[in-house]
DNA sequence: AATCAGTGGTTCGATTATAGAACCAAGGAG
DNA sequence: CTCCTTGGTTCTATAATCGAACCACTGATT
C-alpha cells in the first residue's frame, strides 16, 4: 500500500536528470504524461519546500540546493567523508592512480565516491552516476558474486544490448567465474575510452556483495600488467574497509540478493 | 495551492538529518506529529521508490543512495565539477588553504562545495551544511550585500541567540558596512574554534548577492595579516568565477532579495 | 493587427485517494 | 502471563485530488 499522490511526486523528481536537468511545466507533464494541473501543483509543492528552484526567468524548474544537503546527510551516516574517504585517499597516494567505490543498487552499480589521483590525467568525476552490471571491472566483479540466475538475467541483457565486449553468453559467464575465482577484475575502456580499472569486491557483514572497490587510470598508465603490481596495496587496504563496512549497513537495495532463501 | 500530502511527505524526509539520519516509524511520527498509517504509506512509497532505505533487520528508515544521484545531478548542471571546482582548486594550490563555496539560500548560506588544501592540518569537510548568515566570514560577507531591512532582522536574531562575537547590533552593522567598502571578510572561531577564513562576495548576472568564495585554514596558519597577503590571489581568481556564475543561475531561493520592490 | 499556438497558472465540482481509529502479530521487560 | 511497545494492515467517512475549461501572456505567422 503505498500513496498514490507522493509516487506521482517522486516520478516528476526522478525526470530530473544530468541529461535533462530542467524542465518546464507543460513540457514536462507530456514528457510522464500526466496532467498539468497535477504536475503544477506538486512541482510548487516541491519549490516551497526548497527542493526545487523555478528559475523566475525561463519559468523553468530545477533541482535545488536541498539535494547537496540530503547527500551530505547520506556521507555522513556512511561515515564516507570520515572513514572511507581517509582509505581511499591512501590507496590513491599509494598506487597514484584514483580510486573508486561503487555500490551495488537495484540490480545496477552506482559510483558512490570518487577519491582523484595527483596526477595530471585522471579518471573524471562521475560521482552518482548509475550503470548496468555487465559493464566495467567495477560493476563486473560486484556482477560475479551475484546468484548465477541474477547473472543469467543480467547477462541476457548485455547480449540484448550488443554490448561491444561481451562476444558470447557463455565466455562471459566463465569470464565471471574467473573473476570470482581470483577475486578482483581488470578492465579497458568498458565504462569510459582510454579509462582502465582494477577492482576488488567489498562485503557486509553476512558476506554478501555489497561493491567494490576499484583504481581507475588511462589505459597507458594502467596496463594488466602495471594494475596487478598494484593489486596488493588496493586489497590491504580493502581488509581495513571491509571490517568497517561489516558494521556500517549501506542503503543499498538488494532484494534479488535474499529472494531466493525465502 | 500547494500539494498537502506530498508537503507532507517532504516534511517526513526533512527529519532525515546529520543528526538524526534514521527512524523508526513509530518514533517519527511522534516527533513530526503526524498519524502513524499515514507515515508508514508515505516512508514504504519512498522506499518503493528507491529514496529511502528500511534496514530490514532494525526496521528503521535511513536516506537511501538516490541523494546521492540526484546530488550528482544538481553538481553537474551548475557545472560545479568541471569549471567551477577547477578554479577552486587552483586558489587552494596558490593560497595553500582549503576553499570554501557558500551559496545564500533561503535567508541562511550552504557549504556547497569545499576543495581541500594539501596540508596536513586542514578545513574539514562540511559540504552541505546549513547555518545563519551573522556568524562566520563565508555567511557575514553575504549579509553585508542584503538590504539593510534583512540584515537588520538577521541580526536581532543573532543578538537574541547571543552569538559571542557580536557585542552590540550598532556595532555589528557598521562591522558589516566595513566589510561591504572593503569587499572582504575576515574571521576566526566563528563558525569552528581554531578555523579562521577570508571570504569575497560572489554575484549574479543582475548584481545581487549569490554567495560567497572563502579560504579556510587554522588561526596559526591564517591571520589577519596572512589572510591580507593572499586575498589578491583569490580575487584575481573570484573575477573568473563571477564571469561564470553570470550565466549560470543557482537554485538559490532568495525571493526576500525582490520582495521589496513588488 | 489579427490570428494561432504555445506557455505558466487558476478555478471548481465530481471523483477518488486519503485519514485515522481500531485492529493484528510479534517481541521484550517485568 | 501481563503490559507495553513495536511495525504493519484494514476499512469507511471525509477531505484532498483530478482534470476539463479557463485566463493572461508571449511570440510566430499571416
Amino acid at each position: 500500500m503505498s500513496s498514490k499522490t507522493v509516487d506521482k511526486a517522486l516520478s516528476i523528481l526522478d525526470a530530473f536528470t544530468v541529461e535533462t536537468p530542467t524542465w518546464g511545466l507543460r513540457e514536462l507533464s507530456r514528457q510522464i504524461d500526466m496532467n498539468h494541473t497535477i504536475v503544477h501543483r506538486i512541482l510548487t509543492t516541491f519549490e516551497d519546500k526548497g527542493y526545487l528552484y523555478c528559475n523566475p526567468e525561463t519559468k523553468k524548474y530545477e533541482l535545488g540546493i536541498k539535494f547537496i544537503e540530503l547527500n551530505n546527510v547520506v556521507e555522513e551516516h556512511l561515515n564516507i567523508s570520515s572513514i572511507i574517504q581517509p582509505i581511499m585517499k591512501e590507496i590513491a597516494l599509494k598506487t597514484g592512480e584514483s580510486v573508486v567505490l561503487t555500490i551495488l543498487n537495484e540490480e545496477e552499480g552506482v559510483f558512490v565516491k570518487i577519491v582523484e589521483s595527483e596526477q595530471k590525467v585522471r579518471f573524471a568525476e562521475s560521482v552518482g552516476k548509475r550503470s548496468s552490471l555487465y559493464i566495467g571491472a567495477s560493476h563486473k566483479v560486484i556482477l560475479a558474486y551475484l546468484p548465477l540466475e541474477i547473472q543469467h538475467s543480467i547477462v541476457d541483457e548485455g547480449v540484448a544490448h550488443s554490448a561491444k565486449h561481451i562476444k558470447s553468453k557463455e565466455t562471459f559467464l566463465r569470464h565471471l567465474e574467473r573473476v570470482r575465482e581470483q577475486g578482483w577484475c581488470y578492465s579497458e575502456g568498458e565504462t569510459f575510452d582510454d579509462v582502465a580499472a582494477c577492482s576488488v569486491p567489498l562485503f557486509d557483514n553476512k558476506y554478501q556483495i555489497l561493491g567494490s572497490l576499484s583504481i581507475a587510470g588511462p589505459k597507458y598508465r594502467l596496463s594488466q600488467e602495471q594494475s596487478e603490481e598494484k593489486l596488493p596495496i588496493l586489497q590491504e587496504h580493502v581488509k581495513k574497509l571491509n571490517a568497517i563496512l561489516g558494521k556500517v549497513n549501506f542503503p543499498s537495495r538488494r532484494n534479488f540478493l535474499t529472494k531466493k532463501f525465502i
